[in-house]
DNA sequence: TCAAAAGTGTTATCCTTACACCCATGT
DNA sequence: ACATGGGTGTAAGGATAACACTTTTGA
């Protein structure tokens, strides 16, 4: 047990902040240059920074000029092979090894970004096409992902059945929690544009969806998967819309963030079960058909039944 | 963006190794002389190991010449304030600041430790006696918790309501999966001796429950929470189980670990309509009564839907 | 034959999913 | 009047929680 003798540990702290609105889930990605768009991240300062989550919440609102809200800490990467942000680092030693501590955070509107960080709000399915299914599975699953995969996997049934699994083949159903899963089975099986980088191996199929800068499309789907696992026993959405919303919106927004279709009276009926919003009495104006009540998050609910989230009955016709 | 100057940042694995049998969840535990016991606790080297996985896997065995089976990330914990443990870094710099990622790993025996380790198995429920209601909510909890905290929390609500949620006073449901808001809500009303350790206070009431060193305890609370969470939804009693069990010791096992006592039709019910487990036609023998009929786990349902556990049907009457 | 533990049949209740329909507004 | 989105009543099916009972062994 002895101390390693070259130091060369960084640690850096990465954020996931995530927003969204009826139209589109949302993520703040910053753009290095030429070298590709990635998240946000800083070096993890110890003896300014009393706790991660601080020194995490200081440097996004020196960077950004806004608060974070809702904070978590989603993992820890560190494996080897890792391309390092070199200009954050730049007197790193060649071969230093970094550490990144990932956190996940909310805020509640797609906040204006000073200009002086190079960052902008990108929707989710811009890294993630395959993840949206809110008008049914993407075209591309059964046309680019589905064979391609076959072709990977062979014979080997182990293969196989992970890629069924993943992406609902084969009649199996469609589990929007695992963005991690599918993101790793691509990487693998050399379809995303990282593989190609990190591995030098040559691409089996060309497939949308947008890169990023060393491992943090995997940081971004370890994100992901996080918040819609987390959304159905949480009240998490209400981090994410503004003070009063009709019940359509506040279903679009959860739609938006799931990649699914909800069935409308059940999603209704749930919320009132779960007392978790309440009538304002007021009344939305001009949508274009009947005017919607507003509704407001309650907070006391909150307070009593902390482990109560938003049911999410999907729309299976 | 800077380096911080002194990198006097040290990064460490720590791991919450388990295991469990009809009587005890069990949790491996050293001891370093007289400062207490705490967690196995080693360096990572950056060096020797390509993931952080791989890394604790090695030492792991190296120190207990056992081999780790299911392994899981837990959350990575760097507060300032956390004691060294200093015979680990014996040429730290005095003021340096460690990092520990945290591991759950488990392991299907209490294998015997070797000599050269000094560790042991304990019980869950020597660390935290609260946690095991198998009999009922034990009576400390209305004897000393409920009364200290209530005193602790005075008029404030929001206190006061941390207290009712999480220790389910009033009527509120206990829930198993809160070990870690419950531990945190001890340490800070001075009622664990970390409390006087870390802050200096006295202790408001004489609390049953071994302390452990810097904040392991806390660790631990996580590893709990995690393991009671995630025992429903995925199969991971069976990393712990022999290869065969009578349906009533596999019932043991996840009471032991839930710290609750289940209904026993409707936890036989579940095991048959996930077809998680199988019989092998064969019979145990001298139960004191009736012989039981072995069991197996399918791991070929494992492999067809991945997401699925244990249901835990408490009896409440 | 009796204690002890294994193992089963049946029922009430609640939640989930879904269909089908009515309501209020703007053009 | 009619298109557009808001908002509800009801019912089938399945999962959950519980009661009470039978079966098979060892002492």
């Amino acid at each position: 047990m002895n101390l390693p003798d070259d130091a060369s540990l960084l640690v850096g702290l990465s954020a996931v902040i995530v927003a969204a609105d009826v139209e589109q889930p949302y993520v703040l990605a910053t753009r290095q240059g030429d070298a590709g768009a990635g998240l946000p991240f800083g070096p993890f300062d110890p003896s300014g920074h009393r706790t991660f989550e601080l020194g995490l919440r200081d440097w996004v609102t020196a960077q950004t000029g806004f608060e974070l809200g809702y904070v978590e800490q989603l993992y820890t990467f560190g494996d080897r092979g890792r391309e390092l942000p070199r200009a954050d680092y730049p007197n790193a030693p060649e071969n230093a090894r970094i550490i990144s501590i990932a956190y996940l955070g909310i805020t509640p509107e797609r906040t204006e970004i000073g200009g002086a960080f190079n960052a902008a709000w990108r929707s989710w399915y811009y890294y993630f096409p395959w993840e949206d299914h809110r008008n049914g599975p993407p075209a591309m699953i059964a046309d680019i992902i589905e064979p391609t995969l076959m072709d990977w996997a062979g014979d080997d049934f182990e293969r196989r059945d992970r890629a069924r699994l993943a992406f609902g083949l084969d009649g199996r159903p469609w589990i929007e929690e695992r963005v991690i899963e599918r993101y790793e089975l691509l990487y693998e099986a050399s379809m995303t544009p990282e593989s190609r980088r990190d591995l030098g191996v040559t691409l089996r199929a060309e497939l949308p969806g947008e890169p990023m800068l060393s491992d943090h499309r995997r940081m971004l789907a370890v994100a992901l998967s996080r918040l819609r696992g987390k959304i159905k026993y949480r009240p998490v959405v209400f981090e994410m819309t503004p003070e009063t919303f009709t019940l359509s919106e506040l279903q679009q927004v959860v739609e938006s963030l799931l990649g699914l279709p909800l069935h409308k009276q059940n999603f209704r009926r749930a919320m009132e079960k779960n007392k978790l919003v309440e009538g304002t009495g007021e009344l939305s104006s001009g949508t274009g058909g009947r005017p919607a009540e507003l509704f407001r998050f309650r907070r006391e609910t909150l307070r009593k039944k902390a482990a109560l989230g938003i049911a999410a009955p999907v729309t299976r016709t």
